[in-house]
DNA sequence: AAAAAAC
C-alpha cells in the first residue's frame, strides 16, 4: 500500500501486491520539522542493509559496484549539511576569465573553460553556480579551467558550495507512485548501490541526500523499468535520470572503444526541448561521468555541425540533443540509435505536443531504436496533460508513474502577486515593479529579473525599451543567434545586464541562480507554461517573487490561475475571482489542467480512463479540472 | 496566434 522509506530494511523487501500508493512525506517521516533529522545523520553507521535488489545486483556486476563503505566514509562527516546564507559567500570574486567566442564554448572542446550554460542540473543540488564563462567561477578557489577535463582531476571541479538548499521544505510534500510493483524509494544514495566512481561524484557535488524525486525515481529506473515523473523543475530531475544511465552503463560494459567508422551509437539519449537545456544537461552529465570513462555528447542546432561531429566521432555513450540537429544526423546516416538502451525526455510534455510529436515519433518510432520494452525509456517534466500522458504511453512499456508535490514553485517558495494592468500601462508597472527589486537587492548579489513576453517583437521591443530607458537588460528568444542567446543567458547570469526579457524559450529547465523576480508582462495561454515559467524563481527551497500583469485578454487563464494560486496558499485578488467566474461560462478555451490539478504536479491518468475506448479525455472525476471548458482538442 | 526545433 504505502511505500515507507523510513526504514531502509523494510523498504528494501519488495512488495509483490505494491500497485498503488499515495504517501506523504510528513505522515511517513513522523517527524515534524523542528525535530527533523536528516536521513544520512540517522542510521549513519550501518547505512546499507545488503538485502536491497539493487545492490546484490549491482554488486556482482563489475566491481564498481561496492560502493557502500564508499559513501559511509565519505559520508556525511566532511560534507557541509544544509547550510544557510545562500547566496552571500559566493556572490563576487570574478575571476575575469578569458572569455571564449560564444561557438568556442563547451561542448566542441574537451578541456578549455566552456560551458554557455552551466550552472545545475535543476538547481537544487549545489550546482547552482553562476556561469563560468562569465568569470565568474565558483567552482573552487581561482578555478577557471573546465570542471572536467578529459583525464586530470582537477581539485577545483567540485569545490562548490552545498548552500541555500532548504531541506525541510522538501519534508512534506506529497507523493503518488502507480503502476506495478513500485520499487521502494530509499532515504540515502547510500542505500543506492551506483558504483564507486559515480558515488565519489555525488560525493564531490556534495549531494547529502537525494531529492523526493530522486529517491523515488531512481530506484524505479536502477530496477529497470519505464517510468513518467511528474516533479517540479527544481527538484533534482537531472541527477534523477542521469544517475541510473550511469550506473547502468557502468554496470553493464566497460564503456566501449569507439566503434570505428564514422557513426556514432550512444548508449543512452537525452531529449529537451531548447538548446539552452541540453547544453545545460550535458554539462550536468559530464559532472557526474567525470572519471567514468564514460563520454557525453550534445548536438544541437544554430551552432556549427562540424564540431559536433567530431565529438561524435570521438566516441559517445550518452548523447545530449534537441530534436531538429538528431533528425538532421540521422538523416545523414551520422548516428544509429540501435544500441540505445535508455531514453530519456525532459520536459516530456513539451517534447510530445503538438509541435514536437512529428519528430519524436521520426525519432523514437522510425529511425533505428529499439522499441519500447526493449529500451528504457523515462520521462520526466513538471506538468504532464492527460492527453500528453496519453501519447506518451505510446512511448513506454509497463512503466510506473510518479508525482511528487510541486516544490519551488506553486509553493509558499514563491509568492506569486498578479495585477491589473491594461496593455497601455505595461511598461510603466513594469518600471515601477523593477525600481522596487532595485531597491530590495543588497549590494553583495545581483537581483536577477525575468521578464516574459509572448513574442519574439514583444521581445525585442520591451528590450529596446527598457535599455533606452537605462535599464541594462538583454533579451532571448528564438530570432536570434544562438551565439546572442548564449551571450545573452552569460550576460544576465553575470548580472552584467540583470534584466532579460524572454519567450518561453526561457520557461523550462534553465537553472539560473539568482533569479529573484519573475514577471509574467505577458501571460501564457497555458497554466502549465506559467508554472514552469515562475518555477525559474524560488529554486533549490529558496524563495521568490513572479508577479504576473493581467488583463481581459487573459479571461480565460483567470481560473486555472485562481485554483493555483490557492493551491498555494496565494492571496487571490477579488477581482481576479470574478474573471474567473466570468471565465467559467464560455469565456474558457483551451486551459487543459495538468491532470489531478495544481496538489500534485499530476496524476496517473490510467485511473482515470475508464471511459469508453478512444476517448479524447475522460472527463469524470476530475473535480473541477475540467471545468474551464477544457476541450481536450485544443 | 505564438514559441520551439535543422540547413
Amino acid at each position: 500500500m504505502q511505500s515507507a522509506w523510513t526504514e531502509p530494511a523494510a523498504q528494501l523487501v519488495a512488495e509483490p501486491g505494491n500497485t498503488n500508493s499515495t504517501v506523504s512525506a510528513a505522515t511517513q517521516a513522523g517527524s515534524g520539522r523542528s525535530s527533523y533529522v536528516p536521513p544520512h545523520l540517522r542510521n549513519k553507521p550501518k547505512a546499507v542493509a545488503p538485502i536491497d535488489n539493487y545492490v546484490s545486483v549491482a554488486a556482482r556486476s563489475n566491481g564498481l559496484g561496492d560502493s557502500r563503505d564508499n559513501l559511509g566514509s565519505a559520508g556525511p562527516a566532511d560534507l557541509p549539511t544544509t547550510s544557510a546564507g545562500a547566496w552571500g559567500s559566493r556572490s563576487s570574486a570574478s575571476t575575469g576569465m578569458p572569455s571564449t567566442g560564444a561557438w568556442s564554448a563547451g561542448r566542441f572542446s574537451a578541456g578549455g573553460g566552456n560551458k554557455v550554460v552551466s550552472g545545475g542540473s535543476d538547481g537544487w543540488q549545489s550546482n547552482r553556480t553562476s556561469s563560468r564563462l562569465n568569470g565568474k567561477s565558483t567552482w573552487g578557489v581561482g578555478t577557471d579551467v573546465d570542471p572536467f577535463p578529459a583525464e586530470e582531476p582537477s581539485t577545483g571541479v567540485f569545490d562548490q558550495e552545498n548552500t541555500g538548499i532548504n531541506f525541510d521544505a522538501y519534508e512534506d510534500i506529497p507523493v503518488e507512485t502507480s503502476g506495478e510493483n513500485v520499487p521502494p524509494p530509499v532515504s540515502t544514495f547510500a542505500e543506492i548501490d551506483l558504483g564507486q566512481i559515480l558515488n565519489e561524484n555525488i560525493r564531490r557535488c556534495k549531494y547529502v541526500k537525494p531529492t523526493p524525486v530522486q529517491r523515488h525515481a531512481i530506484p524505479i529506473s536502477l530496477s529497470g523499468r519505464d517510468l513518467m515523473a511528474c516533479a517540479q523543475t527544481g527538484s533534482g530531475k537531472t541527477a534523477a535520470f542521469c544517475f541510473p544511465i550511469i550506473a547502468g552503463i557502468m554496470r553493464s560494459s566497460p564503456p566501449g572503444r569507439p566503434r570505428g567508422g564514422r557513426k556514432a551509437f550512444p548508449l543512452a539519449l537525452i531529449l529537451s526541448p531548447t538548446r539552452e537545456l541540453s547544453s545545460q544537461i550535458h554539462d550536468e552529465a559530464k559532472k557526474f561521468s567525470f572519471q567514468t570513462g564514460i563520454r557525453v555528447v550534445v548536438t544541437y542546432g544554430g551552432a556549427p555541425v562540424h564540431n559536433q561531429l567530431r565529438d561524435l566521432e570521438r566516441g559517445v555513450e550518452i548523447l545530449v540533443a534537441t530534436p531538429g540537429r538528431l533528425v538532421d544526423l540521422l538523416e545523414r546516416g551520422r548516428i544509429s540509435l540501435s544500441a540505445i538502451r535508455y531514453l530519456a525526455l525532459d520536459e516530456a510534455d513539451r517534447m510530445l505536443d503538438m509541435g514536437f510529436e512529428p519528430q519524436m515519433r521520426k525519432i523514437v518510432e522510425q529511425m533505428d531504436m529499439p522499441p519500447a520494452g526493449q529500451r528504457q525509456t523515462m520521462l520526466f517534466s513538471a506538468t504532464f496533460p492527460r492527453e500528453i500522458q496519453r501519447l506518451a504511453s505510446d512511448f513506454l512499456g509497463n512503466y510506473i508513474f510518479l508525482a511528487v508535490g510541486r516544490v519551488g514553485s506553486s509553493t509558499d517558495l514563491i509568492a506569486q502577486k498578479i495585477e491589473y494592468v491594461l496593455d497601455a500601462d505595461k511598461r510603466s508597472m513594469l518600471m515601477d515593479l523593477i525600481h522596487a527589486q532595485k531597491a530590495l537587492g543588497t549590494s553583495n548579489q545581483h537581483q536577477l529579473t525575468l521578464v516574459f513576453v509572448e513574442t519574439k517583437r514583444g521581445a525585442d521591443a520591451l528590450e529596446d525599451w527598457l535599455s533606452r530607458m537605462g535599464f541594462p537588460a538583454t533579451s532571448i528568444h528564438g530570432d536570434r543567434t544562438q551565439s546572442e542567446r548564449e551571450q545573452a543567458l552569460r550576460s544576465f547570469r553575470s548580472g552584467q545586464t540583470p534584466i532579460l526579457v524572454a519567450t518561453d524559450v526561457a520557461a523550462r529547465g534553465l537553472d539560473i541562480p539568482h533569479v529573484a523576480h519573475v514577471v509574467n508582462f505577458d501571460l501564457p495561454n497555458d497554466i502549465d507554461d506559467y508554472v514552469h515559467r515562475i518555477g525559474r524563481t524560488g529554486r533549490a527551497g529558496n524563495t521568490g517573487l513572479a508577479t504576473a500583469l493581467f488583463n481581459e485578454k487573459d479571461l480565460s487563464l483567470a481560473r486555472p490561475l485562481a485554483e493555483l494560486m490557492q493551491e498555494a496558499h496565494q492571496e487571490v485578488p477579488g477581482w481576479l475571482m470574478n474573471f474567473a467566474s466570468r471565465a467559467n461560462f464560455g469565456g474558457g478555451g483551451r486551459n487543459r489542467r495538468s491532470g489531478g490539478g495544481p496538489r500534485f504536479g499530476g496524476r496517473d491518468f490510467r485511473k482515470e480512463s475508464g471511459r469508453g475506448g478512444g476517448d479524447r479525455y475522460s472527463g469524470g472525476g476530475y473535480g473541477h479540472a475540467n471545468a474551464v471548458g477544457s476541450s481536450a482538442w485544443d
